[in-house]
DNA sequence: AATGCTGACAACCGCCGCCAG
DNA sequence: GCTGGCGGCGGTTGTCAGCAT
């Protein structure tokens, strides 16, 4: 009546910007434990002071389960093409067509890839400067583009191919020697393109596998990095196959933990001192390698639950082997891993993450 | 070594469509 | 039929690592 739209939240109450460890971590459990069936409420049911969207965004995007990240294949570069053509801008739906890729990820590698690479073939193909050419492949859903498309494709399958060799060898995943906090670029390193684009598809033992096939796209390089990705995996108690309908219905659990392709990655592990030298980790890298063939579920829901909370904190760093503080602090951790309880406060200013820490939370080890 | 540029991507913003009341 | 709330979508921005100079 005269007010116009309400905001979704009170942006002077929410935090903003990137997400903390601490947030992403309430923020899963809560969704492992109730599901998503309203954003709106969920942060404050959370204890996150975050607005509903952007909880929203934050697990659709990059906390869901099933997300498939690391870049791109040849072939889902060219179905994101394909479909370009035909559905435009809809990136919603050209990602219902490749499993496990989120829209926003589909769009930023169109915008910041894609539409260039074919700009750059368009202007080889019509040297004579044609100024549709640019927008018959570019844009949206031009039916003219088919036939630049059509001849330019093997080029562009050519030059993708020579991408991968060039660009994406020299790329090396982000380094959090330095951490200023848990932030998801930090994270998401886990699978930025390597330069054994081909090892990581290869030691994928189910990259075949319909289900979850994250743990294939781990960039074994940087194990270490993968902590947010693996113990989402780990995470996936529900069936969370089915896109965002997956956890609405906590009840159905199917106990499905598809770990087994990350058999590489955690032998990996245990070749890596700081990880030999923590016992914490190491176990409950084991529990989470047998729960994967089913062992570890027969101790209980509950027991399952403890095993992946634990796993959950140290996997995001929350190393209470250190010392007392940090074992404290993995305790006032634990505490908000039940989310009847949201005892702990978030509220991290960046510079705090400037050591690694948060507060008494030990983020990653130091290398 | 320092600086600037570029690429990549997470996150935000605002609009739209659906749906319940 | 109207209204408001909500989820979803697409466009845009901000930030930072890596690279080039």
């Amino acid at each position: 009546m005269g007010k116009g739209r309400a905001p979704c939240c009170d942006k002077t109450q929410v935090i903003r910007g990137p997400w903390s460890s601490a947030e992403d971590l309430k923020l899963v459990t809560f969704i492992q434990k109730h599901g998503h069936e309203n954003w709106r409420a969920l942060p404050k049911q959370a204890g996150l002071l975050r607005c509903g969207k952007s909880c929203r965004l934050r697990w659709i995007n990059y906390l869901r389960p099933d997300v498939k990240r690391g870049s791109f294949s040849k072939e889902e570069e060219d179905t994101v093409i394909t479909l370009h053509q035909t559905l435009g801008n809809k990136w919603s739906k050209i990602a219902s067509h490749l499993p496990g890729r989120t829209d926003n990820e589909i769009k930023n590698v169109w915008n910041t890839h894609l539409k260039k690479k074919l700009t750059l073939k368009d202007e080889e193909e019509s040297p004579n400067g044609d100024e549709s050419k640019e927008s018959s492949s570019i844009s949206s859903s031009s039916s003219s583009s088919c036939t630049i498309m059509s001849s330019g494709k093997r080029n562009l399958e050519m030059e993708l191919d020579h991408q991968k060799n060039q660009g994406s060898s020299t790329k090396r995943p982000r380094i959090t020697e330095n951490v200023k906090d848990s932030s998801p670029r930090e994270v998401s390193n886990q699978c930025r393109p390597t330069n054994k684009p081909k090892e990581l598809s290869s030691s994928s033992i189910s990259s075949n596998n319909s289900n979850i096939t994250i743990s294939s796209q781990v960039d074994i390089s940087r194990p270490e990095d993968d902590q947010i990705g693996s113990l989402l995996n780990f995470s996936a108690q529900y069936d969370f196959h089915n896109s965002s309908e997956e956890v609405s219905k906590p009840e159905e659990i199917t106990a499905e933990i598809p770990f087994e392709s990350d058999y590489d990655f955690w032998n990996m592990l245990d070749s890596l001192s700081y990880f030999q030298s923590n016992e914490v980790q190491l176990e409950n890298a084991e529990a989470c390698q047998s729960s994967n063939y089913g062992d570890a579920y027969s101790t209980g829901e509950e027991d399952q639950n403890k095993k992946w909370l634990r796993y959950l904190e140290n996997e995001l760093g929350l190393d209470a082997t250190k010392d007392e503080n940090q074992e404290s602090s993995l305790n006032n951790a634990a505490e908000t891993l039940v989310p009847e309880s949201f005892q702990y406060e978030i509220p991290l200013k960046p510079a705090e993450f400037q050591s690694g820490t948060i507060g008494n939370f030990h983020l990653w080890p130091s290398l």
